[in-house]
RNA sequence: CGGGAUGUGGCGCAGCCCGGUAGCGCACACGCCUGGGGGGCGUGGGGUCGCAGGUUCAAAUCCUGUCAUCCCGACCA
């Protein structure tokens, strides 16, 4: 047994990170909290990338990119906004070295210093609305809908591989509307852009809300949050979508003039998913033996392994096989590697999370059969040589929806109505997951609760109903359930 | 950033307490035998012991500093 994996039971957090590097996703890098993303991993984000992309450019924005660094002055204009980042920047401060005087080595040149410091951009309002202000006249020149890819520095005290790195890639969206109304309507869309993406794609179910105004992005007038939960009962913050109001447009002046030749500030957005999306699709569907991956992410789909190895007559089946599921748009990987046994496959491809596999051997073949190997249920049984192509194809939909309802499942057995403290405490304690409660709608009293519990607020779901009730911890009157958790 | 632990071939570890020629498993290379769930036997290559200082005739081992990782806590729009 080369390689093991830390059962979920047993270290948690040390399971994910058995996951994270036995299935060749990433590792840690020489630099603190700063991780190597590998070829394996890489293509899970490039498959998500690519479809978030189509996603975008279907709502009609479109592709920029602006610098990585910001001068210190502009991360200032906005007082929130500066005041949420302050103490995580990481900041240039000089532009050249020099050979130590002292000996041998380099040293920063005291001569080199920057006359204003840059700061690498921990997210990107500052510089894009500084240069929005030069892009935006008039009411035509809007809406202005971007996005980039990119990567931000947040100097975190404490990491975790694409939970929380130092340096990690995302995306950013940052739009400027003509109308508060417009803006918030493109909030709400790309919150449900989101959404869509998380369950569809990655098979992850989420709570769609909104943050109470002590979760909310500094800068932001409001913040919409998608919500998920993982296996050990805590929730993860896996995309936000904020309404700006015109907090940066007034901070960097932008104005445009109206149809009556009025003078107007713009009314903005900004929205984001990262890396971290790779920590909720591995901490959501994966089991001990290893990556579960939704069929739609994978990047291999279907791998083929020849029992007990390849042979002409073997090969020529997985050949055809392939082809016809390549013609169907299916990513597959004929596994002819005649040093490794079989066994040590099966077991490559569990802890990488290959969707399917289908075994050619010999014995099987003589009967007219393959098999079939699911990597989510671990299921394995016969399938006839002649409709194997279609059965897979059609399996590969049904794993597809089988991972979402299975997390589906969970999330609805870890969801829990609470209505007495005593209750909240222990629910959370024993069971853990959303707790779904009522909130007087004081910062307080969420404070309270956090510094009790550790729970936070995740959101105030969209589709919760006005009820009357009473705050689970002050008993003071409240209209409305809010979902608490503890969080990553 | 505070408390604790760890750092030794690519990976996982022993050796350290009590200083004296650096070891094991996996992986790797070659050969033979194998072959339906991580094969067996044999031979072989590979290590500035995280890094920088110090003590000593002699340091993986003792001392100081430093960097990184893990766990707990604080922090984390």
């Amino acid at each position: 047994m080369a390689k093991e994996i830390t059962p979920r039971s047993e270290d948690y957090s040390k399971w994910y990170n058995d996951i994270v590097k036995k299935a060749g996703l990433a590792e840690h890098s020489a630099v603190r909290g700063c991780m190597v993303i590998k070829p394996y991993g890489f293509a899970i984000w490039e498959k998500m990338q690519a479809q978030l992309d189509k996603m975008f450019k279907e709502t009609g924005h479109v592709n920029a990119y602006f610098p990585l660094f910001i001068p210190k002055s502009f991360l200032s204009k906005e007082a929130e906004h500066v005041e949420g980042f302050a103490t995580e920047c990481a900041v240039v401060t000089h532009h050249r070295l020099m050979a130590d005087p002292n000996g041998g080595g380099m040293v920063v040149d005291p001569a080199a210093k920057l006359e204003e410091e840059l700061v690498v951009r921990p997210t990107s309002e500052t510089i894009i609305w500084n240069t929005y202000r030069d892009w935006i006249n008039s009411y035509r020149d809007l809406p202005l809908l971007i996005n980039q890819w990119a990567n931000v520095v947040r100097w975190e005290l404490r990491t975790r591989l694409f939970m929380r790195t130092t340096e990690f890639l995302w995306q950013e969206g940052h739009t400027a509307h003509a109308t508060r109304q417009e803006a918030i309507d493109e909030t709400v869309q790309m919150i449900n852009v989101y959404a869509q993406f998380v369950e569809e794609f990655m098979g992850v179910p989420v709570i769609k809300g909104v943050k109470t105004p002590n979760e909310r992005f500094a800068g932001a007038d409001d913040t919409y949050t998608i919500e998920a939960l993982m296996q050990d009962g805590k929730a993860l913050q896996s995309g936000t979508s904020h309404f700006l109001g015109q907090n940066f447009a007034k901070a960097f002046e932008v104005k445009y003039l109206t149809k009556e030749n009025k003078e107007e500030y713009v009314w903005a957005t900004s929205w984001g998913v990262s890396t971290r999306l790779m920590g909720a699709l591995i901490m959501a569907h994966s089991d001990d033996d290893g990556l579960v991956l939704p069929p739609k992410l994978a990047p291999i789909q279907v791998v083929i392994v020849p029992i007990p190895k390849p042979n002409e007559e073997i090969d020529a089946v997985a050949e055809k096989i392939a082809t016809e599921l390549r013609a169907k748009g299916i990513s597959v990987k004929y596994d002819n590697d005649a040093r490794k046994r079989p066994g040590f496959k099966f077991a490559e491809h569990e802890m990488k999370g290959v969707p399917v596999r289908i075994g050619i051997g010999k014995r099987d073949l003589e009967k007219g059969l393959v098999e079939i190997a699911r990597r989510d249920t671990k299921e394995k049984y016969s399938e006839s040589l002649d409709t194997a192509v279609a059965h897979v194809t059609e399996l590969l939909d049904h794993i597809q929806d089988n991972i979402y309802k299975k997390a589906f499942d969970y999330r609805k057995a870890h969801t829990t109505r609470v209505d007495t403290w005593e209750d909240f405490q222990k629910v959370l304690e024993e069971k853990g997951g959303f707790i779904s409660a009522h909130w007087d709608g004081t910062t307080e009293t969420e404070l309270k609760i956090k510094e009790l519990t550790k729970a936070t607020i995740r959101c105030i779901a969209l589709d919760e109903k006005e009820e009357a009730g009473k705050c689970v911890l002050t008993g003071k009157p409240s209209n409305k359930r809010v979902l608490f958790a503890k969080a990553y």
